[in-house]
RNA sequence: GCGGAGUUAGCAAAGCGGCCAUGCGGGAGUCUGCAAAACUCUUGACGGGUGUUCAAAUCACCCACUCCGCUCCA
């Protein structure tokens, strides 16, 4: 049974999906206004794992996560760049598809962007007036707060609270209520706009995720996520707009990731002091990078120093080690076969399914990926004590071995370059250094090691051929 | 002011009533022609106080400090 935290009740619940078998689940996912920093990536990668682990567990999940396309931030650096909107969209887009195919962040089934929904948006809205929890206001149109009773219930305030210090343009006098917020924005001069029932402007930030999720995965989701800056007000002005429109519960379950931060101070486009995941690849591996997001918890903070980064990469390369170790081992041609097996493996084979049992049992738990990995090393562990120490290595065994570290690696998401290490590039240079080796035996007529290095080679796929000026060698 | 999270060994980070985390690092050892790796042992922790309990890092209360949200942010 898994279970899951959702910041709506604030405590683990048990994880029952809609339909049996799929999960429906829309991620918040970026403004395209910059590069991607250290924050998108642990949140992309937090829950890009639990997606997948998810999928281990046999759930096809439907995965979608928008791009913020169109919106105030997109407009100022279309202006402070001086192109159009849709070119800076492109633009950045672009980085992000390249930074997330880096990271080995999987492409969710859709990746609707904003832009390109307009219509839908507008019939939203054209809805929420009908039903009187939405307004026009002087080309602009607004929520209105109070129609929607259970306003405040995500992050847990009262909407006198929320009141106190005021909201988004708590000021702005077109509004009826303070806390109101904008669902259609009309436009100023020079500015980009879609034409609408209440004039040209633009849509407002809420109401593309309302929109999109529901437009492909339906009124009600398993999942939301995105990061725990969006629970107010992004998540909790979602809700107001969905739950109006359908009387339905918007979303089961909602995720939300805690931060990374700089010198105990939040990393944010706002100050200035994040970490572009395109120049932290300089200097790190993306295993290195998943591996520190993933040591910690998904929903508590984490200090980004060099120093755990630096820590990260040495466990990561270590790992990799024995991962790769076991590959070489393994032989997947044989069958485990019971009356052959040695004290040793069947002492293996049981920490293997002890290990599996161990890593479910710890992501079964609102996805606790540093027990997860805690299970991996001790297990990794396990089997370089076996590779070393045990009399004979049966292949059948490390086999399975390999097995587990191949269902674990694609969790996590580590080792995907993993069969680019074996490369016609490697192959090349060992046949030359066997050619070298056998041409320093024929200088000294040790025929008999010469030979056996034909012979040998010839026996696996490789011919050698002495000619006069030089050798040749051919796959055969 | 309101709402939330947290303070665990040199560093990172789980655990959330009784026993082990785990990773990086430090020390010793095993192996060893050299090198590297690995394995074993070891080091060392629960912010401060007061309670509850047979038993507390884990529960309650108080104090101190940190961070986050209430404004664009993952």
């Amino acid at each position: 049974m898994i279970k899951i935290y959702s910041t709506l009740t604030r405590k683990l619940e048990e994880f029952k999906t809609i339909e049996p078998g799929v999960v429906k689940w829309y991620n918040c996912g970026p403004t395209v206004n910059g590069l991607m920093h250290l924050g998108h990536a642990r949140s992309a990668i937090a829950f890009d794992t639990i997606r997948r682990y998810l999928e281990y567990r046999d759930y096809k999940v439907e995965y979608i996560m928008n791009f913020t396309d169109i919106e105030d931030r997109m407009i100022e650096v279309s202006i402070k760049e001086q192109r159009p909107v849709l070119e800076v969209a492109e633009e950045y887009l672009s980085y992000f598809r390249r930074d997330m195919a880096s990271l080995n962040l999987k492409p969710a089934t859709i990746h609707p962007r904003a832009m390109l929904h307009m219509n839908q948006m507008i019939e939203s809205i054209e809805k929420l007036i009908e039903k009187g929890v939405a307004y026009e206001s002087e080309g602009d149109v607004y929520f209105d707060v109070r129609k929607f009773d259970e306003y405040g219930k995500l992050s847990n305030q009262k909407l006198d609270n929320i009141l106190q210090e005021g909201t988004e343009d708590a000021d702005n006098p077109k509004k009826k209520f303070p806390a109101d917020f904008t669902l259609w924005k009309k436009m100023k001069p020079g500015e980009p706009y879609w034409p609408s029932p209440w004039g040209k402007g633009r849509i407002g930030w809420h109401s593309e995720c309302s929109t999109m999720s529901m437009l492909y995965l339906g009124e009600t989701l398993d999942i939301h996520s995105g990061g725990q800056d969006l629970i107010f007000p992004h998540h909790e002005n979602e809700i107001a707009q969905s739950e109006s429109l359908t009387g339905k519960q918007f979303a089961n379950y909602w995720l939300h990731n805690g931060f990374i931060n700089i010198d105990k101070e939040k990393m944010s486009k706002s100050l200035g002091n994040f970490v572009n995941i395109y120049d932290l690849l300089k200097y790190y591996s993306p295993d290195a990078v998943r591996l520190f997001v993933l040591q910690t918890h998904y929903r508590s903070p984490i200090i980004f120093t060099e120093d755990a980064m630096d820590q990260a990469q040495v466990t990561v390369d270590r790992l990799f080690d024995v991962v790769l170790l076991t590959k070489n081992y393994a032989d997947e041609t044989k069958k485990v076969d019971d009356a052959k097996l040695s004290d040793s493996d069947k002492d293996l084979l049981e920490k293997i399914k002890k290990a599996r049992e161990d890593f479910v049992e710890a992501m079964n738990e609102d996805f606790n990926t540093s027990n997860g990995l805690a299970v991996v090393f001790d297990y990794s562990r396990e089997v370089n004590e076996y590779l070393r120490k045990a009399e004979d290595v049966n292949g059948s065994v490390i086999n399975e071995a390999d097995k587990l570290f191949d269902e674990l690696r694609v969790i996590f998401g580590l080792f995907e370059d993993f069969n680019s290490y074996l490369t016609i590039d490697l192959v090349e240079k060992l046949i030359k250094l066997l050619i070298e080796l056998r041409g320093e035996f024929r200088k000294e007529k040790n025929w008999e090691m010469g030979d056996k290095i034909r012979d040998d080679l010839k026996e696996a796929g490789i011919t050698l051929e002495d000619t006069p000026k030089r050798i040749l060698w051919k796959l055969t």
